[in-house]
DNA sequence: AGCTATTATGAGGCTTCCTCATATGCTCAC
DNA sequence: GTGAGCATATGAGGAAGCCTCATAATAGCT
């Protein structure tokens, strides 16, 4: 890239950055593979080709090290968001892009969760929250935003509610779904969505306010993911 | 009570059960205390007024005593959620004892959250399920399970995403109300019921249902009711 | 009281995190 | 080039924790 001498590695600053990163990748990789409690110092500083003493010039300890890890892992999360989030269409369809993003990241990440939920614990205890999932979920809480602003969600919207309904049934149901070994499963997001149902505002949703019927579109894409699911599981006996 | 000799402790089997106990609390107390890393085994052995070694005559090491620990914390927990619902209520109602208790418990012991995470984490990884939560989220499911049968909710229900989606809203509302200090919030409550609207059988849905519905619109309802009905045999073995 | 089986103890082995005295290597002035 | 000075790297060892095990104490029974 750069104009500068034949080096592979030029600057001092050039290789630190590169040392930097591969810490970063061999402590994401022991950390997911091995766990929190089963990652050893060495080990990692085996993987990253540096001397135990050395992970310390770079990070003050194990759980510092941890946080930076899980850190990263979100703030990759958020830039992946905002991609799959196409800004310009209708709030519904925003949310299950969301909603879809988010469920499959889990699903294919999920130990981060985990590591997200030690990287949390703070030396004394209050429950600390990391500065890179709070700007994650403010991809959401855009969302909403916008569609307070669009006039196609009532204000009376609570947001953090909804925040803890979207996020709290996506992690749970990621879980589930790892357990029984499948990918993903569209009904899923589908369900949650009914729940920001009363808060549309349509020129219908008025006068139907609270007698919201699944529309034969949901519940075609619920069959259909129920019986693929079926299926597989007979596949597998 | 017993009518036995004068000693305080009679039996031998009456004075291990009460170690055992004096165990049990002492670990509860210093693990919701400290967490599991500042935890020690030499401080649980000091409060139980025992030596270190003779932990491991009760407990095989420190992850089976946490294991027991967060077992007894959420076998009270379904002894209690027993007790707060009333089954002879409409389903609706149920759910929203349920979730009230639910929700009040965590918040006023969220430590456990915290060591129920940590308790999963078995040995190798594939996240274990721990005996005593599926026994507590059998109470949800028997509520959902006699709601149909009186033909109050709809058999279209998927059992596992209402799951998921009560208790993964429920674990992060008691996170934020926790974080600003709330001790309890019936609208977090409230809004999570609306979900169960669609599904709830009532003299006006089905009268709607008869408006609206087309032949191909009831032959749809029909199958997704047998799918459903299939997934939850699935599920119960 | 004495004998056996059960229960209790805590010193020490082993592992891990982290520190620190020492070593290496880079940059730049001369 | 060469040496001074500073930034970076190393790994031995201290500290602390989990768990084992040889030994000690105790209970139950005859």
């Amino acid at each position: 890239m750069s104009a500068s001498s034949s080096h592979t590695k030029n600057t001092q600053r050039e290789r630190l950055e590169a040392k930097e990163q591969s810490i970063l990748t061999a402590a994401t990789d022991v950390f997911t593979a091995l766990g929190v409690d089963g990652t050893t110092m060495a080990e990692i500083a085996r993987r990253a080709h540096i001397a135990e003493g050395t992970l310390y010039l770079y990070h003050k300890n194990k759980q510092d090290l941890l946080a930076v890890v899980v850190g990263n892992f979100w703030a990759d999360l958020t830039k992946g968001a905002l991609i799959a989030v196409d800004a310009s269409l209708p709030v519904k369809q925003q949310l299950k892009q969301l909603a879809t993003y988010h469920l499959t990241a889990l699903i294919q990440q999920f130990d981060m969760v985990g590591l997200t939920y030690r990287a949390r614990l703070r030396h004394g205890e209050p429950e600390y929250q990391l500065p890179k999932i709070r700007e994650y979920v403010r991809v959401f809480d855009q969302i909403i935003e916008r569609g307070i602003n669009r006039s196609q969600l009532s204000e009376a919207l609570p947001l953090w509610q909804c925040r803890d309904v979207f996020y709290g049934s996506l992690e749970y149901s990621a879980r589930t779904l790892l357990l029984r070994e499948v990918q993903f499963d569209p009904t899923v997001v589908e369900q949650l969505l009914v729940m920001f149902k009363p808060y549309e505002v349509t020129e219908t949703s008025v006068a139907k306010a609270g007698l919201t019927n699944t529309s034969d579109d949901t519940r075609l894409a619920r069959i259909e993911a129920q019986l693929s699911l079926l299926l597989k599981e007979k596949e597998q006996r």
